[in-house]
DNA sequence: CTTTTTCATCGTAATATTGCGATGAATAGA
DNA sequence: TCTATTCATCGCAATATTACGATGAAAAAG
């Protein structure tokens, strides 16, 4: 994330923008969405969904990945993709806490 | 974003993208919490709080408004920024629907 | 054993982001 | 008028992201 300086900020700020950074691409967006659709989670049929190239789309896995949203367990030559609902939970809570931030008063009234 | 490939993907993905890539950084959280937090919505008073530059802050101010997140009202000398509620409330619709999407049964049974 | 399939990783180029200082415009106060 | 104050914008350097092709490892198919 660049040259952030991070230590100014507290858990629930980095957690936040973690996972709304792992979704800060349609392609990851519509990768998500077509695993929870899907029957299975053969990885290969991202890439014959979207078009991208398998490179592209293995990217995109890692970052979700990474930020815990996704989970991979090597199945024979292929990987099997899911997602990780214990974390997808989690992220849910943080981020409806975040958008049902209430607003005092004055910020209603300004800003016309 | 980079060379994003933005035609391959719809209305909603791409607004979802455009709500988290706005909330993907520490920054912009804090200063979201901040903003809704205050009694009055004078923007220099964030410089303050976080330890970033008065510039810094003003691109992701920037950032924040380019998304719809903020709106941002001259006041004299000032500018007054405040929550975009109506936005906020479809970027909140949006990512509760997203966050909800329903699993199939294979997925909770796979990756274990 | 050889070939194919499947996916990860490396290298790369183009572009975007992050952060700062400097500059500029515009209001407020002396 | 002169001087702060306030915030936006420009320019810059460092870093990250996006995307692709090429290469590599490892299992499945022949």
């Amino acid at each position: 994330m660049g040259t952030s300086k991070l230590h100014n900020y507290n858990k629930k700020q980095l957690s936040l923008a973690t996972i709304t950074h792992a979704l800060a691409h349609p392609a990851r967006i519509a990768i998500l969405q077509f695993i929870s659709k899907q029957k299975s989670c053969i990885c290969g049929s991202i890439v014959d969904e979207l078009s991208l190239s398998q490179a592209t789309i293995s990217q995109h896995l890692k970052v979700l990945k990474e930020a815990g949203l996704l989970k991979g367990t090597i199945s024979g030559a292929s990987t099997c993709y899911c997602i990780n609902e214990k974390e997808w939970e989690k992220a849910k809570v943080l981020l409806h806490q975040f958008m049902n931030t209430k607003f005092n008063a004055p910020n209603t009234s300004c800003c016309s």
